[in-house]
DNA sequence: GCGTAAAACCGATCAGCGATCGGAAATCGA
DNA sequence: TCGATTTCCGATCGCTGATCGGTTTTACGC
């Protein structure tokens, strides 16, 4: 049992409580709204004094950076996992409800990764990385139906987002909105394909 | 010149200097960001110090509120101004330029109007019923086209929210999502007509 | 025009925030 | 068990929005 690991106990024990603060991190946001997360509301959740938090992460941002990647590492699983084979649309709509389903299901998440809403935050280039993946597997999904173009791209986060977006704003925790997801889809798709030319 | 206004002088130099400081704070928006606004840095602007801002508005969130309470005027001005005679599709999409073009003329107000951002701020009940009346407008101009269902007009706001939304927190300044409006509007008109059946 | 009540203004201060410093305490490889 | 490294935290800094009390300014009623 000992030396179970030969590796760095120490360096498992860092990456432990890093999780548990995001853990707690991710918990406030929910009660709290993501900018309502206090740095010493945080520390004492994990039996720490505030100054402590620095040793796992630079600044109040770098936390939030954390999180951000955490975030759009949750959408990438969901989105990879669906199967690339079989109707292309059918392909897009099951992207469309994977990814309202989780914005509404966490909406601190979705605030965080979709919408500029705190001062001054900005995700690294490492972090940013992720969303840029994310947008890739949405733009795949749309060229294998034949929407090549920007604009068939752009439309479609325009239109998810704008589900999501209004959902948040005006009815947070309802889904009056998003409910529309299919609706928008029959639209979209139908749009995009006299737009894009016949079916490949 | 004397007694020229036999009215209260008090309240009228009152709301001037109100209308001086909501200036100065729209100022400071659009330079730092809604939540960079400092109350002693806005003071300064109109040759104050901080404490006598509160002679003026009982909070930051009340500033916040006039300045949601001034932005809706503006907007609702600008749709209300527009005719309401002839092609009633060709009004829908009149509104939804009047509206992108207002949201990127000034990104700070959009941001305050439509996104929750302020953590905690809520319009005062008076505020938000100029939201109302904005929203009343584009039902109106929907139901003229026999866009009467509900989904019709939440449909609408997403769109449309959606490209001002994605225009914001993906290239601020710049209109690679809300050139789309016009794409995007023959894309809602075209599929609303078919849902909501034939022309009245 | 003048007296006076009301309004406006501000220095000082409070509690909260994120960030920083330096030293004590705990950890764990050797 | 020793010793370097990491972790932890009390104290403190500068900033924020908010509040208090007292001074100064304003302008209405006489």
């Amino acid at each position: 049992m000992t030396n179970e690991q030969v590796t760095d106990r120490r360096a498992a024990r860092h990456q432990a409580t890093k999780e548990r603060i995001l853990d707690a991190a991710w918990a406030l946001a929910r009660e709290q709204g993501l900018a309502g997360i206090s740095l010493r509301d945080l520390a004492a959740r994990v039996d720490l004094r505030q100054p402590s938090l620095y040793s796992y992460f630079a600044s109040k941002h770098d936390l939030y950076d954390a999180m951000f990647a955490q975030g759009y590492e949750q959408l990438l699983a969901s989105v990879e996992s669906l199967e690339l084979v079989g109707d292309p649309y059918e392909q897009i709509r099951a992207m469309a409800r994977v990814f309202t389903d989780l914005c509404v299901a966490d909406m601190a998440r979705a605030q965080l990764l979709f919408q500029r809403t705190l001062p001054g935050f900005e995700p690294s280039p490492e972090s940013y990385a992720l969303a840029s993946r994310f947008l890739d597997e949405a733009k795949r999904r749309l060229d294998a139906a034949g929407f090549t173009r920007d604009e068939d791209l752009d439309l479609y986060t325009a239109v998810m987002g704008g589900l999501v977006n209004q959902q948040m704003a005006n009815e947070p925790g309802g889904s009056r909105w998003v409910d529309l997801v299919d609706e928008a889809l029959d639209m979209y798709l139908e749009h995009t394909m006299k737009k894009g030319g016949p079916t490949p």
